[in-house]
DNA sequence: GCGCTTGTTGTCCACTTGATCAACAGGCTT
DNA sequence: AAGCCTGTTGATCAAGTGGACAACAAGCGC
């Protein structure tokens, strides 16, 4: 729906349409995965010639980076602000829900089911860095925007971290690395589902908890 | 040029032929990765015509998913040879190494640098498995290998660890995860290289000495 | 209202992929 | 040494890719 074929083929301004066309690439992109989104199949989404994808977009690659990057990046603004309380006062008022909290939650959005296609599209993002630099650059600007973010909240926490940088690394290396191990087992429904969402979940919440030394109030 | 007709072009034996097929796929996926391994890429590495690939295995899917199948069953074998082994370090009793030296061995060699095509190599499995079944049963079947081996060195080892299982599956995960970001830092020479090899050694080593309750003697 | 800027179209190109197949020839059997 | 089984060839197919292009037309300024 966030992209239907549009019957009407309206002239759009060139900023609309190439916003447009970020949507709709991020649609793709979440939906099915990098090597989906070409020219003719988002032209196809959104009901538009080939050739005008190119024109917005001389190279697909840039399409791409710059699709990943607007998700990714938007991931980490809903998660953090989420967890650290809408309301961006420096005062530490009821807004500012307790660092113990605001770990707890992260953690628990992190684990959503419902995220499983950010985790998918990070696994693509990944491999497909290897062979085009613009989504590189992407994909390690998100990682480091990540990196940054949760080090600031151990820090600001006052964690008994003794490097809550390397902490940051850790906790962030052993969501993607169980992340990978949910994804392998969920669709193929053979086998006894070994990595299933609540044992997932409580991996990565001992983890955090030894690393950050606290307890998460999580079941 | 193309096809320079092997010098040596020389009528192998089925067996013959599908073995040195074998070989030529995993350096191919190794070198190049999984998207390398073509058709006419594999046909032209063994000297050989396009159509007898093809002829040794209809479904290229086939063929990755043994390649890989091969050398990740490959690297376990070796690995955990290595580290259940003749001890070469000042063990005194040759037959059987420490536990503790066990796993420092095993994750010693896991983090050597050389290992970086193959870590390269899981994560393009990962990501290609998700559309070619017979590979992502393949990739499945290593990462439960790996999970095995490791659960049973953990358990064999008597470590205080609550939950063997559980700590193996959060180790591969650590080292997974960290690996991933090994791979994404390494070949953009931009940046001051915040996971180099010396850091995130540390960052597996200090995991596992959590989730174990040991000190390996590494430095 | 007309005219022109420019968003948009649809087709075309060169290239790569996996796969097929008749024809060729290597080398073991007789 | 002859003959045949079969490993091997190389051309070819259809499908799909990113990219380039002249021509069309929608909508704004005059």
């Amino acid at each position: 729906m966030a992209t239907m074929t549009n019957p009407a083929r309206r002239r759009l301004k060139p900023d609309e349409r190439r916003a447009a066309m970020l949507d709709a690439a991020g649609d793709v992109l979440l939906k099915d995965g990098i090597g989906a989104l070409t020219l003719r199949h988002l032209a196809l989404q959104l009901g538009v010639a080939p050739g005008l994808v190119n024109h917005y977009f001389p190279e697909i690659e840039a399409l791409v980076a710059e699709a990943f990057a607007r998700i990714a990046e938007g991931e980490v603004a809903t998660l953090f602000a989420a967890a650290t309380g809408i309301s961006e006062t420096v005062a530490p008022d009821p807004g500012a829900p307790d660092p113990v909290a605001q770990i707890a939650r992260l953690v628990t959005d992190l684990l959503d089911p419902q995220r499983r296609p950010v985790s998918l599209l990070w696994l693509d993002a990944w491999q497909a860095s290897r062979n085009r630099p613009r989504l590189r650059a992407a994909v390690i600007a998100a990682m480091d925007l990540w990196q940054d973010r949760l080090c600031a909240l151990i820090t600001d926490g006052g964690f008994a971290a003794p490097d809550p940088a390397a902490a940051a690394t850790r906790i962030l290396a052993l969501i993607d690395g169980l992340s990978i191990q949910a994804v392998m087992d969920e669709p193929g429904v053979q086998g006894p589902d070994k990595t299933g969402h609540a044992i997932l979940r409580g991996m990565v919440i001992d983890g955090v908890e030894r690393e950050l030394g606290i307890r998460l109030g999580l079941v």
